[in-house]
DNA sequence: CTTACGGCCTGGGTGC
DNA sequence: TGCACCCAGGCCGTAA
């Protein structure tokens, strides 16, 4: 499941594969996850690629299209940002063109050096999309802070007055964007808050805390560029290391990390939610508002 | 506005 | 061999 780490392993590998390049074909399969085919067939040929991005879980191919067809007021358009975000089994890969094509291969694109972008999704619940640099802002705009750029200071102040769950707020892209279920859940175990606590009954300790907790994370979830546990490859098709790193996710039943007490599950946010229940301490039941009722 | 929740999209894995 | 069912992440509509 490619989130934020997948993301920017995928980003950098196509990064140093593709800069520069220029796309002269495309090719679709089934096009039900794309906005408009037809712009991606018109407008992408004849496109160089000045950069790869990641922008949350997107992947923004930031694209020139050749100064010759552009005149006058259009010339503000001539950069063009073609997004992809690879939902739940997305891969981008670049490579030779007589390299086999795998199952669920839905677009390739043709490049200037001989090689081939390929774009494989088994679920189709990615997306791509090309927009241009007006409309940028409508599709990415409404989206979160970056985690790794966020200050603690920034995440405290954001989850202070919100009584939404905290990780409920994780997830939201708008809120923060780039985490998934993976690194929320491994991020509130190390630091030992419980998923469903409300966000802004965490102490300022304890949102310093995770903060920390999301960022180191993230860094070495990069460094071992990403999790595998389904589908994700990076750029050139290898799996990740860093599931042999996770402490919660998907490891129901079996001895925590840190204490030795069964990993739970619960659902939180429509979400399997791994956690350990001695580390991660439950929160307080909703008080109910009798004055007669006394804590502890 | 905020929050919670159910449903939808698709197809691989599982259990019968 | 078949088939119903569950689940995944993001998003959207609805209700409180």
């Amino acid at each position: 499941m490619p989130e934020l780490p997948e993301v920017e392993t995928v980003v950098r590998g196509l990064e140093a594969a593709l800069r520069g390049r220029r796309i002269e074909s495309v090719r679709l399969g089934k096009t039900d996850f794309i906005e408009d085919p037809f712009v991606l067939e018109q407008k992408l040929p004849g496109s160089r690629i000045a950069g790869v991005r990641r922008y949350g879980k997107f992947v923004i191919f930031e694209l020139e299209r050749a100064s010759g067809d552009l005149t006058g007021e259009k010339a503000k358009d001539a950069r063009l940002y073609f997004l992809i975000h690879l939902g739940m089994t997305g891969q981008l890969t670049a490579g030779r063109p007589e390299q086999p094509v795998a199952q669920h291969t839905h677009a390739r694109f043709g490049l200037d050096d001989g090689a081939e972008l390929r774009y494989t999704d088994i679920r189709r619940f990615g997306r791509m999309l090309v927009v241009p640099e007006s409309r940028r802002e409508t599709v990415l705009g409404s989206l979160g802070i970056d985690p790794l750029e966020a200050t603690p200071e920034e995440l405290a102040g954001l989850l202070a007055g919100r009584r939404a769950r905290v990780k409920a707020l994780l997830l939201d892209q708008h809120f923060l964007r780039g985490l998934g279920n993976i690194y929320t859940d491994e991020s509130l175990w190390r630091a030992r808050i419980h998923p469903g606590r409300p966000a802004a009954s965490l102490r300022r300790e304890e949102a310093l805390r995770l903060h920390r907790a999301i960022q180191g994370v993230l860094r070495e979830a990069i460094r071992l560029r990403g999790s595998s546990v389904s589908d994700y490859v990076d750029a050139e098709g290898n799996p990740g290391e860093f599931q042999r790193r996770h402490r919660v996710y998907q490891r129901e039943g079996k001895k925590c990390f840190h204490c030795g007490a069964r990993i739970g599950r619960i659902v939180v946010a429509g979400r399997s939610s791994y956690f350990c229940p001695r580390c991660q301490r439950a929160p307080r039941r909703r008080p109910k508002r009798r004055a007669s009722q006394r804590q502890r």
